[in-house]
DNA sequence: CAGTATCCCTTATGATACTG
DNA sequence: CAGTATCATAAGGGATACTG
């Protein structure tokens, strides 16, 4: 519901459905299948649950996405016009693995990336029966430093407080390098053998915990040789380290 | 230099460049080549001369847009980064015309039209000399009704007074048939027989009008056969017709 | 040609608390 | 679980006039 551009123009008409703050992110996380609002909610933790509502309500009056309740149950998922959108997405998403410089510490978000990950589990891969990860960030402020991911073959959950069951294996991990692994932009096996990640446990599992997640989709872009200039900087408000660099 | 997400994903990295407001429709001018500030201006007449320089400056802040002066002049240009966007801009266009279901009136902009026209005008298709349209909006407020178009083998203006010259052909259109031609939804043939498009001159150069304009890029994306719903309805300000429909 | 300077004002949105 | 209600602030952006 972005105002008019006054232009017949199809991008300028599909911009403003698409340019408002959120609305892309929103339909990110559609992307794939049918999400409940909460579940949306922990993707976008720093959207206030008014505007997410209200972003979803733009997208279904635009037929970009469809509300469904069963009972109390509500989900929303994307239709054939939002289905469209994935590559849109995608290619922004690659733009941005490409092009952008620097991730701020703010970028860093420890909640987000925990929830990525659980999506992003080969349950194929895990040992049989519920297999429990702590992930420790020993430099984030103690309310955001352990979580735990909790796998079993069919499913995935993550817990900021200690559910309770034994741990298989302990992760202790500076988040920077963890989310360049993520990313794509470190390898495991370079955190790992320069101790910006270390993994606790019986050896074997210590061994295959790299090969329990599929890393975020846009890690296998290819990057560039030598960035002309790295995109994106002067666009962040400047943070200490940036300015002295 | 949108406001942060406060996320690491290469989405929402890339969002804070582009989701503000009128910032892709830039990029879309700058696709294809060197523009001057006034000419950008000529393609997005509703935005004011302080935003699209401020646009501008962050373009050429954050990597995408390059400042090339020299003398007095001024051009702006895509950086590799900026380029890699053309794709982005393209899909976003794609999508609009095959999901977007309605035009309003307020989108039908002749000054758009025609300058968009006399970007891609087929120079090669042209008589050799000068050859001047005129293209005449009879439904339209009289300060954009009549337009004229100077064309030659090389080069291509827009006027929106008489310029003098004599007249080779003359247009008289229904601006949203004229429009709906532009973007693919109407062939010119279908147009000139319903009586939307009606073309005064010489036979000869009657025929050949068609064939001097290039439509815009997205007309020959294919068009879903029904769809299934059309976007973006509801998020325009309804108006009278649209109300009744 | 290529922008700046103002000015006002709507609107977006962040934060927080609360409900069926 | 799935949202609403409320509020205050900032800022985004439209319009217009003016300048090197």
């Amino acid at each position: 519901m972005g105002a008019s551009y006054y232009q017949f123009c199809p991008v300028a008409k599909t911009m403003e459905l698409l340019d408002e703050r959120w609305t892309l992110l929103v339909v990110r996380e559609l992307v794939g299948g049918d999400r409940h609002f909460n579940d949306l909610r922990r993707g976008l933790p720093r959207m206030s649950p008014t505007l997410l509502s209200k972003r979803l309500q733009h997208l279904v009056a635009a037929g970009i996405a469809e509300r469904h309740k069963s009972g109390v149950e509500v989900r929303y998922r994307l239709t054939p016009a939002g289905q469209e959108l994935a590559p849109i997405v995608a290619a922004l998403g690659e733009w941005g693995i490409r092009w952008i410089g620097h991730l701020g510490d703010q970028d860093l978000d420890p909640k987000i990336l925990l929830w990525d990950m659980h999506r992003r589990v080969d349950h194929d891969a895990l040992p049989s029966g519920r297999t429990v990860i702590q992930f420790e960030f020993p430099a984030v402020a103690a309310s955001l430093r352990n979580w735990w991911l909790v796998l079993t073959p069919t499913e995935a959950d993550v817990c900021d407080a200690d559910p309770g069951f034994d741990v298989a294996v302990h992760v202790t991990a500076d988040l920077r390098s963890m989310v360049e692994v993520w990313l794509g932009d470190l390898d495991w096996s370079d955190a790992l053998r320069s101790g910006a990640v270390t993994i606790q446990g019986p050896p074997d599992l210590r061994r295959d915990v790299p090969a329990w997640f599929k890393l975020i989709s846009f890690a296998a872009v290819p990057r560039l040789e030598r960035p002309a200039r790295p995109v994106g900087l002067p666009a962040a408000p400047l943070t200490p380290e940036e300015l002295s660099a």
